[in-house]
DNA sequence: CCGATTTGACCTAC
DNA sequence: GTAGGTCAAATCGG
């Protein structure tokens, strides 16, 4: 069908030359940094009543779930030290330089089109919704050559185009389990969804030290928390949005961080740093690597609550969660360019 | 009509 | 040369 005789001059847009040399640096600042805070939290959820918002039930797991976080920190930290101190090597693929100055024809592309050498920044295997809480767009499919069954997809943020989003993923059935999806998230979101901006609102009761009640989601108050059904705990939303900017912790379920294994999927490059968040006791299962290893995207906040459609299959979409985080995430304002917690209100 | 998806071509890294 | 990633016209659907 559709012969489309591609050959429009297209004007590129994203070039992006990372400081490969310092991103591991940065990887293991933040992860040192993430589990202080974990551990700040650990504290003020010990030393205060259920935050508002927070299911009767939510409690009893928090401090496991706090737990299952710092293991999952501490050893993904031990394995950013270990990729820092080996050097780079595995998804160190050499560069060519791009200089590819071709020079004829009005169909001559700029040099947009770059092949990844780096590992995900985020992956994430899930077999429920493949809704992360962010919108995004297809922008293409492609059968290759480690899966010829399962058609990778590409996805990009949709506010690309306006906002200059350089937010990515990919999205894969995977070979073992069809049922099961391979996304792999590059970049960080860099644009600010109107309908989805996240909300500071202080918590109505706050411990000796500031606690603030972050609500992720739709346009609802924070007193909206409670959704009309309860959904399954998704840790790939969970930990894109907590890496992405927009952090998500779905309160009205109760959800532990039982394992902390690294994954060295056949794909995943050695010494890619990893941490898995599994979810005990749910419908849904999934698990969430999360490597961070030659770059670091500068932060941002966003966030919407559409997911696009399919590629591989038909992934069904979802309500946007709305979550609370407590403790003192003070950071969160300072879109630091290192911080992943890129918080701008 | 407009925005999202499909799909073949283009481009670059390896 | 090949494989992977992206572009953009064509197409689809609300």
């Amino acid at each position: 069908m559709a012969s489309s005789a591609s050959g429009g001059a297209a004007d590129g847009g994203g070039r992006s030359s990372p400081p490969a040399a310092e991103a591991p640096r940065a990887v293991v600042d933040n992860l040192i940094d993430l589990r202080e805070r974990a551990e700040m939290l650990r504290n003020m959820l010990q030393g205060s009543p259920t935050p508002p918002g927070t299911p009767a039930d939510a409690a009893p797991g928090t401090s496991e779930l706090i737990d299952g976080i710092m293991s999952s920190l501490s050893s993904a930290l031990s394995a950013a030290l270990d990729t820092t101190a080996g050097g780079s090597h595995g998804q160190g693929r050499r560069r060519r330089r791009a200089g590819a100055v071709t020079g004829s024809g009005p169909q001559r592309r700029s040099s947009t089109t770059r092949r990844r050498s780096h590992s995900p920044f985020l992956r994430t295997v899930t077999t429920s919704t493949l809704d992360d809480g962010n919108s995004w767009r297809k922008y293409g499919q492609k059968h290759i050559q480690d899966s010829p069954k399962n058609p990778r997809s590409y996805y990009r943020c949709t506010h690309k185009p306006d906002q200059g989003c350089k937010a990515t993923r990919q999205v894969q059935a995977s070979d073992d389990n069809p049922s099961e999806f391979v996304i792999n998230y590059f970049g960080q979101h860099t644009c600010r969804d109107p309908s989805t901006i996240p909300l500071v609102i202080e918590a109505a009761a706050p411990p000796d030290h500031c606690a603030n009640l972050i609500s992720f989601g739709s346009t609802m108050t924070a007193h909206a928390v409670p959704p009309q059904r309860p959904q399954a705990f998704d840790p790939a939303m969970f930990v894109s949005r907590l890496i992405g900017h927009s952090s998500s912790l779905p309160a009205q379920d109760y959800y532990r961080c039982g394992s902390e294994e690294v994954h060295s999927s056949s794909s995943a490059p050695a010494g890619e740093l990893a941490a898995v968040v599994g979810s005990a006791g749910m419908a849904s299962s999934a698990t969430v690597v999360g490597s961070a290893p030659a770059e670091c995207w500068p932060g941002g906040t966003g966030g919407g609550d559409k997911a696009c459609g399919h590629g591989a299959g038909s992934f069904p979409s979802s309500p946007s969660s709305l979550g609370f985080m407590t403790g003192s995430f003070g950071s969160f304002g300072n879109a630091g360019e290192d911080d992943m917690f890129g918080f701008d209100p």
